[in-house]
Parts: C-alpha cells; structure tokens; sequence
DNA sequence: TTTCAACCAAACTGTTTAGTTTAATAAGAT
DNA sequence: ATCTTATTAAACTAAACAGTTTGGTTGAAA
C-alpha cells in the first residue's frame, strides 16, 4: 500500500519529466471525470500517484494545472485533425473524399473518450476560462474550417455558392451530432445512424442537379 | 440590524408560490454564472432574497434545486421553439420560410442570454446529470428535429434525399454556429457574419439546381 | 563523504461548503 | 385568544478544499 513503483528501471538521471507527465495524466482523468470545480487536487494526487507536495512543485496552482491539461488535450488532436485532411486521397472524387472525412470524424469523435469530452469541458467551462474556449477555436475549429473551405474552393465543380459556410455546414453538422448523440447521451431519443448522416451529409453538398431525383 | 424588510407590503395572502419563483430565478442566475459546483447555496438565497431556512423549506437540497431551475428553462424554451416554426406562414417559398427561421434563432440564441446559458451548462454538466442532458434533447433537439423533418419533407419539389438529415444539417449548422461563435467566444478568431451564414445555408439547402451557377 | 535536488507522508491553516438547529416574528384561520 | 404555517437571522456541525509547512528519505553527482 506504500507505493506501487517500478525500482528495475531508471533510463534517466533525473525523474522531473516522467512525473510532470504522470500529473498531466492523473489531472486529466480527474477534470475530464469530475469538470474543475469538483475536482479535488488531493484526488488527482493520489490518481497520477504523486505526493502533493510534487504537485505543487510543478504547477503552480489548480487554475494553472487545469490550463495545462486542455492546452495539451488540444494540441493531442491538433495533430489528429490535420491528419483527418491529409490521409485521403485528394485527387479522388469529392463524395469518396467527404464521406472518407465523416466517417474518420464521427468514428473517432464517437469511439475515443478525450476529443468529446474536451469539447464537454470547454464548453462548460467556457465561461471561467474564456481564453482556453478561445484557444481550443483557434488550434482546432479554425485550421479545420481553413482546410474544409480550401478544399471546397479547390472543387468548382461542385458550383457551391460559399465554401466557407459549405465547411461550416459540413463540420457543423458532424459536431451537432456528436454533442447531441454521444455527449448529450440523445442516441435513443432521436436516433440517427451514422451511416445515413454521412450519406445524406454529402449528397447534399455534391448533388449538383437535384432536378431529376426520384421522391 | 434586527431586521430589514419592507412592512409597506402585502400584496397576497399566501407567500408561498411567490417564494419559490424568487428561489428559482436566484438559483437560476447563480448556477447559470457560476456552474453547478461553484454556486453555493448561501450566495442562491442572498441573490433570490430569502433565507436560507425557507430555501430549504422549498427544496430538498441542492441538486433538485438545480434539476428544477434546468427544468424550467428548458420548459421556458421549449415554448420558443414551437413559436418559431409557427410563426412564418408556411405557404410562403421555403427560402423565405427558411430564412426566417434561421434570422430567428440565430438573433434569439445570439442577442438573449437563457438559451446559450442553458446549452453551456447542459453539456458542462452532462456527465454528472445525464438525465438532465436527456430531458433537453426530448424537450427541444427532438420536437425542432421533428418540426423541421415534417416541413423539408412537405416540400417535395426541394427534392431533398433525406428530410431528416436536411433537418439535421439545418439546425446543427445553426447551433454550432452559436456554440463557436458565442459559447466558445470564436467571433474574432472565426469571423462569419449571420446573414452571409443563413444565405449560404438556405440556398445551399434550396436550390435544386446548382449547375448553371456562375463560379 | 558530503551535498543537493527531487521526492515523500502527514499534519496543519484558513476558508468554504451543504445542510441543520434554534429561537423568534408575523399573520391568517379557527 | 390560540393555533398554525411561513418565514427570518444567526449560530452551528461536519466535511471538504487549496495551498503550506515540517521533517524526513533517496539517489546521484561532486
């Protein structure tokens, strides 16, 4: 019960690296659980299985713990959105391309914990921590919008009026979904499956002629 | 200092349903600013006017507090919402159809403070009172949704493939529009004017035919 | 061997909190 | 008049909390 560690390693000299990740790791489970307020920095101590006293020694105060935690949740998928429109293969047709980014979106966003619930705990902490609303817009929502508009604009024959409400639409959508069905826990009241919310997510934006479909 | 009142007063018999709206609309501006774990009960009944005996005389504790304040403004907009899609005359094109519903709940959740309070705090909260989360999306996502559907798919000559999904993308672009532009506070970062917002979305939704565009 | 920096457990401080209790006031109903 | 019901201020309890302090351990460098 003492403590459980691993005495046969000891790859580096100093140990300051490896314990500020553990207390970014143990932080993290705890806000991301629990939201700021109720979480207790006794408990995220005990979770990334440091003393107190490490913990101040490493972060100056909750606030900052807190600002540390969401800022590296939001440089993790950073990376994760840009490889979101770098994978597919932009020379194929649009609908191969968007449904390719909408299921890769969806899946991820609805299968893996973080991205939802930094989204969760953005958004509900919004309001005391503006600045890390505004930092999550200007890593995440804004170079994502910035892609999907590119891409659009690249697609003339596409004829879209906007591309950049075209990707607000397009990322829109996705994300009203994954808020209303996964974090808003609604799949059961107002069902949806995935599938068909692509579908008709990218039909919509490539069916250039309406005209001559079948009611 | 014994007792500051105002004795000039005595409008009704029964102070009873008087106390309790005064509860709720305390309660409701304390958690709505604060969040559910930094509203405390003392600042509740200061800010409601009451004290703190009759607080509890009215509710049980804290989280029914909380559950019947989320309640009531969920109820409270629940009624804007049917407005909405009552309100234009239906026999009108649906660009104009559409486009007043969109000029309206992007000015109500944009220029009123309940309504985008009531998301931030719903989603904030989500994890600890996902029954909460559920009653939102039955009470207001489900009957816009289903609204919506009924309407897309009275207008056949729009030759939409998915009415539902339309509908979908119609209301999701529209909320997560405010999320990002006012929860998140991205107006700076992602500028976007509302009317360049809603004529990209209704014309992208509208029009049947977008092959004779000029590009 | 000494020094030093990272770490630890545990106790402590001062504050805040949810919820209770006490004793008192006011007023309508019987 | 008396009973009842709604209310109040204020003190109280017991717990939780952020952050600090104390005194000690470890392990590597000098």
């Amino acid at each position: 019960m003492t403590s459980i560690q691993q005495k046969s390693w000891n790859q580096s000299s100093r140990s300051r690296p490896d314990k500020a990740t553990k207390i970014l790791a143990g932080a993290m489970e705890v806000f991301t659980t629990r939201g700021y307020s109720a979480a207790s920095m006794d408990r995220i101590a005990a979770v990334a299985g440091v003393s107190k006293s490490t913990l101040y020694s490493h972060f100056q105060d909750k606030e900052r713990l807190f600002i540390a935690v969401i800022q590296q949740l939001t440089l993790n998928n950073h990376e994760m959105i840009f490889s979101l429109l770098t994978n597919p293969d932009l020379q194929d047709p649009p609908e191969i391309v968007l449904r390719q980014i909408g299921t890769t979106v969806l899946k991820e966003l609805s299968e893996n914990r973080p991205l939802p619930t930094l989204m969760r705990l953005i958004i509900g902490e919004s309001e005391r921590f503006p600045e890390l609303a505004q930092t999550f817009v200007r890593e995440i929502q804004k170079p994502l919008l910035e892609q999907l508009t590119l891409y659009f604009a690249s697609q003339p024959q596409l004829k879209l009026p906007d591309p950049m409400v075209a990707a607000r639409m397009f990322s829109g959508s996705l994300v009203h979904y994954i808020i209303v069905q996964e974090i808003l826990q609604g799949k059961e009241i107002v069902p949806m499956e995935r599938d068909r919310m692509i579908d008709g997510l990218v039909s919509l934006i490539t069916t250039v002629d309406r005209s001559d479909r079948v009611t």
